[in-house]
RNA sequence: CCGCCCUUAGCUCAGACUGGUAGAGCAGUCGACUGUAGAUCGACUUGUCCCCCGUUCAAAUCGGGGAGGGCGGACCA
C-alpha cells in the first residue's frame, strides 16, 4: 500500500508527486518512487528564453512539490537545444540561459536544492556524441520529427530539428533522472526515451507530465510566449489586470468548441486550479456588496462549482486571480529588479 | 550539377499576361451590447510589394542579375 507519510498539506507522498499532473507513466513506477523519494531524482529541461512565463511556472510548481516530497531536482538549461532550434548563437543563448536561471530562483525554486546544469557541460563528450549516434540509427525520421514539439506546422524541419529529440532523451540517462517532467506537449519525446534508451542498455525512464495552459484569450490550443498573451514574471500588477481581465472566460468549465470545431478550456480556471490553489490555503474573492460580498474558498472544486452554478461572477473570479498572480509573482519582481 | 515553382499587411494569399506607386480574408485596435471574456454588430489601423541594375513620363507589374525558400531530376564510382 501507500506510504505513511504525510506531507503539511496532508497528503500522502504519492498523491504530492502526482496531483495536478496530467498524466503519469506509468503508476506503478512512481508508486514505487513514492516509497524512496529521497534517494530519486527529477529533471525539467528548458529551452532558455528571456523571461519565465506562466507556462514554465506550471512546471516549475511541479518541481517544488517534488522536492518537498524529498526529490532531488535538476534543471536543465537546454543552451544546445536552443541553438540546435535557431535561438540565436552560444553567446546570446548563454546570457538569455543566467537570466532564466535568476528567474526560476526568484520565483521560487530552492537555490540550494536545485541543480542548475547546461546542456553544454556534457553535450558535447565523446560519449555522449556516441550514444547520440547510436540513438540516430535506432530511431526512423518519422519517428524523430513526430517527437519534435517545437518544429511549428508547416514549416520544414531542419536535421538539428530532428537530433533533439534525441538528445532529450539521452539527457535523462547522463542527468541521472528517474522521473522526467514536462508539459503533455513533451509525451512523444519521453516514449521515444523509454523505448529508445534500453536499447543503449540504458533504464527505461519513468516520466510525469503536467497539463498545457490554454491560450489566455481563446481557451483553444496552449498558451505561448511567441504569440498571443502570455503571463510572465516582468508583469506589473496593472499587467496581470489587464491581461486576465481580457481572458477567455465562460461561466463555465467546459467550454462549447467554436464554429469550426476547436475544442475549448477555461485559462481562468486553469490558473487558479494549477498555479493560485497549490500555492495558497484559502483564496477569497472580494466582491462589492451589492454583488452579495465576499466569497472565500478552500480549494478549486468550490471554486469552480460557484463559477459554474452562477453564485460567482467571472468578472470577480478574474480580479480575485489577478490579485492572486500579483502576489505570486511580487517577491520575485522585487528581486530581480534589486 | 540540371530543371520547375514561390517571395506583396502580423498570417494565408489576390493583383502581374493587358505598366498609372495595392487589395481581400483572418488577426489586431477602438466603440455598442452583455456586471468578465467570447459571440454579434459598427468603425479603424497596418506595407522598403525580397534586393540591385535597366527600359519607361510612370514598374509590385516588363528585361537582366542576385538572394532566400520549396519541389523534382540526374550522378550513384
Amino acid at each position: 500500500m501507500k506510504p505513511s507519510l504525510v506531507h503539511p498539506l496532508g497528503m500522502d507522498t504519492y498523491d504530492l508527486i502526482t496531483r495536478n499532473a496530467a498524466e503519469v507513466v506509468t503508476e506503478d513506477e512512481v508508486e514505487e518512487m513514492a516509497e524512496s523519494p529521497e534517494v530519486k531524482r527529477a529533471y525539467v529541461g528548458y529551452e532558455p528564453s528571456g523571461v519565465l512565463h506562466i507556462g514554465h511556472m506550471l512546471t516549475a510548481n511541479k518541481l517544488i512539490d517534488l522536492q518537498e516530497a524529498g526529490f532531488d531536482v535538476t534543471v536543465l538549461l537546454a543552451d544546445v537545444h536552443a541553438y540546435l532550434n535557431d535561438k540565436g548563437t552560444f553567446e546570446e543563448i548563454r546570457d538569455t540561459a543566467e537570466r532564466m536561471q535568476q528567474q526560476f530562483i526568484a520565483y521560487g525554486l530552492d537555490e540550494d536544492k536545485t541543480d542548475f546544469v547546461y546542456g553544454s557541460t556534457y553535450q558535447m563528450d565523446e560519449e555522449y556524441e556516441l550514444d547520440l549516434h547510436a540513438m540516430q540509427v535506432e530511431t526512423t525520421l518519422n519517428r524523430a520529427q513526430r517527437a519534435m514539439a517545437e518544429i511549428q506546422s508547416g514549416e520544414t524541419a531542419k536535421v538539428s530539428h530532428v537530433v533533439y529529440p534525441l538528445m532529450q532523451a539521452l539527457d535523462i540517462e547522463y542527468l541521472d533522472v528517474d522521473l522526467a517532467v514536462g508539459g503533455i506537449d513533451q509525451r512523444k519525446v519521453h516514449m521515444l526515451a523509454r523505448e529508445n534508451l534500453p536499447e543503449l542498455g540504458y533504464d527505461s525512464p519513468t516520466s510525469l507530465h503536467t497539463p498545457i495552459l490554454a491560450d489566455l484569450t481563446t481557451g483553444e490550443g496552449k498558451m505561448s510566449s511567441s504569440e498571443g498573451v502570455t503571463i510572465s514574471m516582468e508583469d506589473s500588477a496593472d499587467d496581470l489586470a489587464e491581461k486576465v481581465n481580457s481572458a477567455y472566460c465562460p461561466p463555465t468549465r467546459d467550454p462549447e468548441p467554436d464554429d469550426d470545431g476547436n475544442e475549448r478550456e477555461n485559462p481562468v480556471l486553469q490558473i487558479f486550479e494549477y498555479h493560485v490553489f497549490p500555492r495558497f490555503e484559502e483564496v477569497v474573492v472580494e466582491r462589492p456588496d451589492q454583488y452579495g460580498g465576499n466569497l472565500e474558498y478552500g480549494d478549486y472544486a468550490a471554486l469552480a462549482d460557484d463559477l459554474e452554478s452562477g453564485e460567482l461572477h467571472p468578472a470577480d473570479a478574474k480580479s480575485a486571480l489577478a490579485d492572486y498572480l500579483d502576489r505570486l509573482i511580487e517577491p520575485g519582481r522585487k528581486q530581480l529588479q534589486s
